[in-house]
RNA sequence: GGAGGAUUCGCAUAGCGGCCGAGUGCGCACGCUUGGAAAGCGUGUAUAGGGCAACCUAUCGAGGGUUCAAAUCCCUCAUCCUCCGCCA
């Protein structure tokens, strides 16, 4: 949610950013002026319980003849302060309704434009040139016994998947490693609940545009969350967190569950696009004015991560189009894959500033007063892609596949055999 | 799933339909006292909104209702505790 005072003295930069995301821009205007009837609304209302008050206590003190009197002014009055109060609420939630269908202010130095529009920060590593023909990490999962894709469809349905032997074991192997640097990194591990309600879900953002990737189970009226950034973020939801805390860092360890609408035909081979997995996320409440250094830190521990799984990757900076509507900027790392000789979407992290964090009513207290912290999430380890990653880039000719270094200690094992 | 109890200002508690935005204790902050500290004494100590100054308004788990007036009465819901049942 956008800070209504900003919006008022700033309206050209919200609108620049609406348009620079490809939406509407004339919700700013009709933003201001409902904010006007709305303040109108609240001023009667206010105006006419002040009298009432004053009036009620007068009735208290007053006897007899002159206590029915006043009785008779007071109930007219009752009428019109009921009248007064459910105009402005109503007018209230018509304001806040509008508030909310604003995203989050862009960065300047984001990019403009829409999906096809980023902007290349770096390559790290070089994509490696086969001798032979590479596999793609479908048939190489087969080989080693550790993908197997057609009995996930059989008791799943598409997109599902079994993690098996190796493939297992490697799912226990990134989750640890990533647990162990995060904690040196001075994180704290979560494992968060993932059925949460409506409010966690609403308040992060994910009922706007996201809410049909979502699963709701309408019988208890709970979701399946498609990442631990919602219940990590509304851990603290209608908090004031110690100043001196902060940045507050969590890194947790959840399944995660997307319905995957609108992506037929989209990455149907393998386990690229899947409707559940499980995922290390690193998620930060900290001070408005550190959040772009924060960001970057953030990024540098997924560069790491990738470094350490020795695969070569890009770093895009995410157009304007093609950020979430809580982000005011995202970067994404994605991982060369041979087989499909294309740079893929394996981490990402975005910089919510104080856009989800308004919404969710989670503050700190400084000498200033009480404001809104800034809020930032980024992916340490999706399994799924980066068992992809692993598989496809340190394969051999005869479908083994050379274990990274920094997994070795966590699977004993230098190389995965054929089974 | 059933039966009871609870939910008040950081914590613990008091609270009669109007004198309660709310008392007390602890904690915290500042001051006095002291060589210094403790104790003691004094003062202060929620959040949000509107004017943005005085001030006003809202908030006693949430949402409705009764009333001129609700922390206080009624209804619905949520959460926690105890007991019973069921499942592990």
């Amino acid at each position: 949610m956008i800070d209504i005072k900003f919006l008022r003295e700033n309206p050209d930069v919200v609108r620049a950013s609406q348009k620079g995301r490809g939406e509407d821009v004339s919700i700013v205007d009709k933003v201001i002026a409902i904010d006007e009837v709305r303040r109108a609304a609240l001023e009667k209302f206010e105006t006419l319980r002040a009298e009432q008050n004053l009036l009620s206590k007068s009735v208290g003190a007053a006897k007899g003849d002159e206590k029915a009197a006043l009785l008779e002014n007071a109930k007219e009055l009752a009428t019109k302060v009921k009248e007064a109060d459910s105009k402005r609420a109503e007018v209230e939630e018509e304001s806040k309704q509008l508030i909310m269908q604003l995203s989050n202010i862009l960065d300047p130095a984001a990019p403009i434009g829409g999906e096809a529009d980023f902007v290349v920060i770096e390559h790290v590593g070089t994509p490696r040139t086969f001798d032979f023909e590479p596999k793609d990490h479908v048939e190489l999962g087969k080989l080693l016994g550790a993908i197997d894709t057609e009995r996930g469809a059989k008791v799943a349905g598409s997109r599902s998947y079994y993690l098996t032997g190796v493939g297992a074991m490697l799912e226990f192997a990134l989750v640890n490693y990533a647990i162990s640097s995060a904690l040196k990194a001075g994180f704290t591990p979560v494992i968060p609940p993932v059925l949460v309600n409506p409010a966690a879900m609403e308040g992060t953002g994910f009922l706007g545009q996201a809410a049909e990737n979502v699963y709701h189970l309408e019988k208890d009226d709970v979701y399946l969350v498609g990442t631990s950034e919602v219940p990590l973020a509304a851990m603290h939801m209608d908090e004031v967190l110690p100043a001196d805390k902060l940045p507050m860092r969590y890194a947790g360890y959840s399944s995660c569950f997307r319905r995957e609408a609108g992506t037929y035909g989209k990455d149907t081979r393998g386990i690229i696009r899947v409707h559940q997995f499980d995922k290390v996320e690193m998620f930060s409440f900290c001070h408005p004015d550190q959040a772009q250094e924060e960001h970057k830190r953030l990024l540098q521990w997924e560069k790491d991560f990738l470094n350490a799984m020795e695969i070569p990757y890009r770093v895009i900076d995410v157009a304007s189009g093609d950020l979430g509507s809580s982000a005011n900027r995202k970067f994404d790392i994605e991982a060369w894959i041979p087989t499909q000789e294309a740079y893929r979407e394996v981490t990402s992290t975005s910089n919510c500033t104080e856009f989800q964090a308004r919404r969710l009513n989670i503050r700190f207290k400084d000498a200033d007063g009480t404001k809104a912290v800034a809020t930032l999430n980024g992916t340490l380890v999706a399994i799924p892609r980066m068992i992809v990653a692993i598989l496809e880039n340190h394969q051999n000719a005869d479908g083994s596949v050379n274990v990274p270094a920094a997994l070795q200690p966590f699977l004993g094992t230098e190389r995965f055999e054929l089974v």
